[in-house]
DNA sequence: CTGGTGGTAGACAGATCTGTCTACTATGAG
DNA sequence: CTCATAGTAGACAGATCTGTCTACCACCAG
């Protein structure tokens, strides 16, 4: 747990023309993360080997293995950039649904419905991952802590809307979320996703009623 | 889809002590579905290779390869077992609930609550089977066709329950299900099979309460 | 001109994995 | 006794996978 860049985005050459290698991001390091992102996605972690990556993303063995010393460093910046998209997905659909914290609540479900639909839709991404890792491995743990990341983000949805539990009903839209992304690689069936909303509409409903007045 | 065995059942020497080899479930047999069914689901099919599960079931590689001439055929093999375990786990938790159907499709969380309480659990072996196969494989096929049974049974026990809409609420059901599945694996926490079972019973209660008289 | 940085190309080592094959043993039925 | 069946023990081939290492190239800053 040291500091491990000090002055990190302090960087002396802020991109003079805008093209090179801006310590981290460099071109190669990119191919090699979004053709992980494409192939780990599709067929699986352990079924993509750094070879495969390697080839589809035209970089050298080196290069790769300079920027990720080990697959399993590859696999934990896949998950984190899958973690950058999903997230926004689900907030852009929330918000997409309006002000009133309720509707977002049953709006991010769109998110759901929207990924069902892509062509070579096959889960969730962590989920899988989880599927082909072991619990205390770092895969594992990003996994894990993804998925508290978004029950925490649902929670204060619920709060914000009003719920008398907001963790029962954090719990339970989340439940009907994953339930959802598993089932979705098993059954094309565009009824699981609209079945998750419905549901999670009659949810939020009857955890913000008014009881009495 | 020819005829396997023409008058399979009618074993000609119907076991005349008990003790040795009907057939097909031979003692080297159980041992290495045994040991597959244990190894398989604690660290995943891809990470579990046939040598092991050989050295572990103490029999020689020849007979392992003389039952299951691939490992996929083991693998779908281990896929039936849990199959038989988890049906029958699902099906007395719902009939434990008595026998009202809108009990049972409330009783069978139950089971979930147990799975997820179990030493080791490690999430659905369905669902993680088919994070580690592609569609079209004999083994994600397995998994869809486990899927589509357990919706069916849910679906007749909501028709049975009076449900309105007897689809909707057994695909919501199942999502839960399946999300309860999922999440387990992914955080000890037993709230989430308790907050699956409390929005179970809200959604069969909405589905199925008398709208008007 | 020099040296550091990031990259290319590819051989290589060592482990591991699936599946085949040979040779031998035990047992029970006819 | 004979023969088929089921099993044991383990070498072996061939593929694949991760990770290392050598050698070379291009570019830019100082």
């Amino acid at each position: 747990m040291s500091v491990i860049s000090p002055s990190a985005s302090a960087s002396t050459s802020p991109s003079p023309g805008g093209a090179p290698a801006p310590a981290r991001a460099s071109a190669a390091r990119e191919r090699i993360l979004d053709t992980a992102f494409r192939l780990f996605y599709a067929k699986g972690i352990r079924a993509v080997g750094v070879d495969l990556i390697i080839a589809e993303s035209d970089v050298a063995k080196a290069t790769f293995y300079k920027h990720f010393p080990a697959k399993d460093d590859l696999v934990v910046a896949y998950l984190d950039k899958v973690d950058g998209v999903w997230t926004g997905q689900l907030k852009a659909a929330a918000e997409a649904a309006g002000s009133d914290p309720a509707d977002q609540l049953v709006g991010l479900f769109d998110a759901l419905t929207a990924a069902c639909r892509r062509e070579g839709y096959r889960g969730c991404a962590f989920i899988n991952a989880a599927a082909e890792s072991l619990p205390g491995t770092p895969v594992h743990d990003r996994t894990v802590a993804h998925k508290a990341a978004v029950l925490a983000w649902v929670r204060d949805l619920s709060e914000l809307a009003g719920a008398r539990t907001p963790d029962v009903l954090a719990r339970s839209l989340t439940l009907l979320l994953d339930g959802g992304l598993a089932s979705g690689a098993l059954d094309a069936n565009p009824e699981a996703p609209e079945a998750a909303k419905v549901s999670a509409r009659a949810l939020v409903e009857a955890a913000t009623a008014d009881p009495a007045g």
